[in-house]
DNA sequence: CCTTCGATGCGAACACTGTACGCAGCTGCG
DNA sequence: CGCAGCTGCGTACAGTGTTCGCATCGAAGG
């Protein structure tokens, strides 16, 4: 490996020069990878296919992204952007509340978000997501939190947890061609049979079904509704009171 | 490559089927692939190196594993073995922090578990998977919980979360070659540029950097713990009194 | 004993992937 | 005008997952 004077190249050091909109520019091939990445799913991005998507060869990204990895990065602080965080100051809980909501709604959006962030742990430092790290901790200290990074790390961990299952269930759901509950119902007795002999797991199953088929959206909602309200009302402990 | 064309056939010269390995199997495929998984992390496995380090060729894998996929399935499945959870009826709370613990140092120890898991959503249904989760619910709907399912989902999103962001980030640092602490020097430069003008950001960063610089290890354990007593005691406050 | 048959291993091939390299052409500056 | 540097891209390489048809072989059946 070559020892290098800047000890950790950041993608976010180098300026791209020209602001102006050519064909070719950073902010177009990563503008064009979110909606690829949006409408087919990650493993249906490739360079070949992004530059035939913005007219050009494939290996002329390459004049404007180091790497696919890199392309990732900046693809996922794109969307970052997105996460709204109440100001510093707003009454804590529901700020919180609504913080963590956004994350989800937009996890939900970019169904390729959660897994890609959880998976590149903390070396993600683009501007949109310091920004975001930054407004979070803004919103916790301010609430008085003696901790706020170990409380935040908390709500953070929950939510990308959750929020990546979810985006995964979608996605097999989406490829699958047939609507959720649909989906649900195809399943179902294959999970019945590997639920048998297994009597809690098997109630929870059909509990599950039974709700399910009503209305799967607002099933997912209550869900994460109230594993953020179990997270919440432990943190709140941690106020000095 | 070099395939002995052996220009003289002759019964000696044959080898006869060694009894040092058994055949071919789909037990001994799975088990191979964790260790490379373990080894090597999830892109180093492609299923001509296993093949090669299985003795066989690459194709023949597909008689015993239909995809790349399942084989992934199968492999999280053989893992989620490890998993431990204590018996229904065992002081709930030590228990579930018991459990979420044996789940975090399994997927530590197979780096690849969580965020494979994570992706997967509810797809996967594999028998140690089916009893984990049964151990689960045993376990909480015996420590009296109305909803068990939910405050299952809660836990376990938690722990996934926390878990696969813990898991990228040692795979990047061991990626390094360098040791945690070692890494997390190297990168502080980078993290402290991008956090420039977010003063609690800043902040936060120069504290993790001295309170690391001692003990990484400790630091991440004690992070998991606080985050695991914000969920329990959140829970707890849906047990009926 | 010989024959058949299903299961198993595997070499070759296909359609991809990310990316390095070197050559062309354009643009803006001296 | 000349030239330097930036930009696009065709080609190529080393891989990937997976399909297909052929060879082998152990056991079962006559």
């Amino acid at each position: 490996m070559a020892a290098k004077a800047n000890p950790v190249p950041s993608v976010w050091a180098r300026e791209q020069s020209a602001p102006d909109q050519p064909a070719l520019s950073r902010a177009a091939i990563v503008r064009e990878a979110v909606v690829m990445l949006d409408a087919d799913g990650i493993e249906a991005l490739s360079m070949r296919k992004l530059g035939a998507r913005l007219n050009a060869g494939a290996t002329s990204l390459y004049r404007h992204v180091a790497t696919k990895d890199e392309l990732m990065e900046l693809a996922v602080d794109e969307v970052a952007a997105e996460i709204t965080v109440p100001p510093a100051g707003s009454p804590w809980r529901a700020a919180a509340a609504e913080a963590a909501e956004s994350f989800r709604a937009t996890a939900l959006r970019h169904p390729w978000l959660s897994s890609t962030l959880g998976q590149a742990g903390l070396a993600y430092l683009g501007p949109n997501l310091m920004s975001y790290s930054e407004r979070l901790a803004a919103l916790f200290t301010a609430a008085g939190f003696p901790e706020p990074s170990r409380a935040i790390d908390t709500l953070l961990s929950y939510v990308i947890g959750m929020s990546t299952t979810e985006a995964a269930w979608l996605t097999t759901v989406a490829r699958s061609g047939e609507t959720e509950a649909g989906f649900i119902a195809r399943l179902m007795p294959a999970a019945q049979q590997a639920a048998s002999g297994h009597d809690h797991l098997a109630e929870a199953y059909a509990d599950a079904a039974t709700r399910v088929a009503v209305d799967p959206v607002t099933v997912r909602d209550a869900k994460f509704a109230y594993g953020l309200e179990v997270v919440l009302d432990g943190l709140e402990m941690r106020l000095p009171r």
